[in-house]
DNA sequence: TCAATTTCTTAAACCAGTTTAATATTTAAG
DNA sequence: CTTAAATATTAAACTGGTTTAAGAAATTGA
């Protein structure tokens, strides 16, 4: 249920029998089936979700209408608006499971509550959040740097599983490119 | 000398009189001279930056050898490139003054240090990550949605004065246009 | 002050990737 | 099992932005 979340608390900081009882007053966990939504636009980004076992994708409706996919969630990973969360302002975004999906979330206000609790997590949570800029830093360096067409053979070279497991117009769209011009690098490919 | 930043950490955390007289135990402070450099490619990002004034930019050398700017900070901003900070990993990044800077520093050692003895700290720099990661999923979120030629504009229209103070073609680099294109798009504005 | 260097501008040829408009294939629902 | 809906493929016309190649203007250093 929530044992990946410890597990991977427990890599960073000491976490107590005590101190996991405190944490399961404050969290939240839920399934999911596919294409349930946590978020939408226009509304709070009010939690904080952690994928146990699924995955979820973060996006928003473009100017011609259609999805524009920022960021995907894999077992083990945050995401959040973070900028709603923070700020109490209402969402650009959707967030939303592509398939069967356990999470776990938290509450702005239980976040606050859990943190003033047991601080010491505030370490897990700020090296979290180094992590998070760290892997932002990597992306836009490979977004710079690489043609579409690069980009989309190392994002396949370096993630094969999760090319079979997510509809090709999702991995399309967070790649920034077409479907057709995928469908085009796929059969390049072969 | 180091005012900026305890005004900020003062924004989100108490901070006694005794704690800064322990801060400055562990940082450094620093005055750069136009183009001086904090971090060559192949070295280690051992250090975290804080701009007290000034102007720095974060860049790697791309595939045709040229400079790309993925970064800049300002007054009251923190820089580095995380992953090598994080991992102790050779940086591919420069990080250089723009301008005459004022900077504070602080070593990965001295950082865990500093933590340990005043842990509430890890309250302030897991805020500063939160807001690091939601400028990056603002700024995706625009490089995704707008073409190069909107995305100039919103940029010279959000920060004019930015605009006049760095050299045009650092601002086509961060952009990711060319200088041409750049000019082409200044005389269109016009 | 002058020469060297850096930065900015100009414009035509070029192209990575998109748009438009289907068609084919796969998946989901009843 | 069949139909509807969703996903993937195909290809030609199109375009936002780059490359190439100067020349002009501004800044820097001695």
């Amino acid at each position: 249920m929530s044992d990946k979340l410890f597990q991977q608390i427990r890599k960073f900081i000491d976490l107590s029998a005590n101190d996991e009882l405190v944490v399961n007053k404050y969290i939240n966990t839920l399934q999911l089936n596919k294409k349930e939504f946590l978020l939408h636009d226009g509304k709070v980004c009010n939690d904080l979700y952690f994928v146990e076992k699924g995955c979820l994708r973060m996006y928003f409706i473009n100017k011609k209408d259609s999805e524009q996919i920022t960021q995907f969630a894999l077992d083990g990973w945050w995401i959040a608006d973070y900028m709603s969360f923070m700020n109490n302002t209402p969402s650009n975004y959707y967030i939303q499971s592509i398939e069967k999906t356990e999470i776990v979330s938290i509450s702005s206000q239980k976040f606050d509550d859990l943190l003033k609790e047991l601080p010491h997590l505030e370490k897990y949570f700020r090296i979290i959040m180094q992590k998070a800029v760290a892997a932002s830093q990597h992306r836009a360096k490979l977004m710079y740097e690489m043609t579409k067409e690069e980009f989309y053979i190392h994002f396949s070279t370096s993630f094969p599983e999760f090319m079979q497991r997510v509809p090709q117009y999702m991995i399309a769209s967070y790649l920034g490119l077409t479907p057709e011009y995928m469908s085009e690098l796929r059969k390049k490919k072969l």
